[in-house]
DNA sequence: CAATTGACTTGAT
DNA sequence: TATCAAGCCAATT
């Protein structure tokens, strides 16, 4: 058996740490985990807490552009930024949060350490 | 195992 | 700024 964690464990591992009031990018997030071009499986990653969030932070991702990027589910989408702006982040009139202002940029040495211990709790599942 | 699915990103128009 | 086409990816069918 295959006891090694999945992408998608270690995307919930890795947004989990993102403090209140910062976001990061589908892009950003598979940049950190390793997978420079694996945004799309990030966004997929997150969808799949549709039904329960477990704790993980969702909301704090957004796309490049720095918007709101939740498809099919207008309430869905309503929500994220209701908490968004609710720790803070600002969006002005056609959408946009200042990603300049907000975007969380941990230390490699952090990032290191969040996948080590994620991989050390996941293992054997 | 091939096709399908998306909360993506970039660059061009 | 809004659209569109391509390229990419893990998980699901």
């Amino acid at each position: 058996m295959d006891t090694s964690p999945t992408f998608n464990q270690l995307v919930y591992a890795l947004v989990r740490h993102i403090p209140p009031g910062m976001v990061l990018n589908y892009g950003r997030v598979a940049y950190l985990l390793g997978v420079p071009r694996g945004a799309r499986a990030v966004g997929w990653a997150l969808s799949l807490l549709r039904h329960g969030d477990q704790g993980v932070p969702w909301h704090r991702v957004v796309n490049a552009r720095g918007r709101v990027s939740i498809k099919g589910s207008p309430q869905s989408a309503a929500e994220q930024r209701a908490r968004l702006e609710a720790e803070g982040i600002a969006f002005d009139e056609q959408g946009y949060l200042d990603m300049e202002g907000h975007l969380w940029n941990p230390t490699p040495d952090e990032v290191e350490r969040i996948l080590r211990e994620a991989r050390a709790r996941l293992q054997g599942q």
